[in-house]
DNA sequence: GACTTAATTAAGTCATTGCTTTATTATAAA
DNA sequence: TTTATAATAAAGCAATGACTTAATTAAGTC
């Protein structure tokens, strides 16, 4: 799950935001998107690579970059069952509160 | 959303899975689950802290750590918007092929 | 008030990251 | 077959990140 360290660096979000907006962009078309050198946005691509977010097909001198679908559904799962486990706990801890209301409640009662 | 940078790091997903199995726990009962330093895990849970990932209740000298659910919520969001414009995406090129494909049996119904 | 316990801060080290400029590689066009 | 274009690789550098050990802070106990 390195998708994580992909995702941490804000100009290879960018990124990717290009290419789920509009998949298969040329390397120059992303470079000339941003302020940084071209070698930079290359290195963050390589990096996006390696990490499987994205894919490259060769035309002619040209890099297309497509969106690799994979990482992202299983970063999405991750995150839904972690969530999932979270509200569970708020959940419980909302009941606990709620019985010790109750108990408040009747001890006044009984006064 | 500096989410991302915090969860980059494998150690912190370890302490967030704890914290989500077993709400507030003191910051030694979190040391004590790894082979690294007290110091090394503390500077983790101060990142923690600082990506609102986590807060922190004072009880005598020790300290309990315990989840702050937003961030992850955001996140979730984030996610699944992203995904979501990623399938559409993929569902749009899936038409397209479908298209193509019917148009390819048509030109051999002609020849 | 000295002593223990719990946790963090400080200081220093080493590896990694993100950038730059320069150099290569590979295809296309003249 | 030189020249231009597209993209990346290489090399070097400053900043950051993750760790360590030693020192400090703060609360509780004897």
């Amino acid at each position: 799950m390195d998708t994580f360290a992909a995702l941490a660096e804000p100009t290879r979000r960018s990124i990717l935001e290009m290419l789920v907006a509009k998949n298969g962009i040329a390397a120059g078309d992303i470079y000339s998107r941003f302020k940084a050198s071209p070698p930079a946005i290359s290195q963050h691509l390589k990096v996006l690579k390696e990490a499987k977010l994205v894919r490259v097909e060769k035309r002619a001198q040209h890099r297309i970059y497509y969106i690799n679908p994979e990482p992202m559904r299983e970063l999405e799962k991750w995150i839904q069952q972690f969530a999932a486990k979270m509200e569970d706990q708020f959940q419980r801890l909302d009941k606990l509160l709620e019985i010790e209301k109750q108990r408040q409640l009747l001890v006044k009662v009984k006064e």
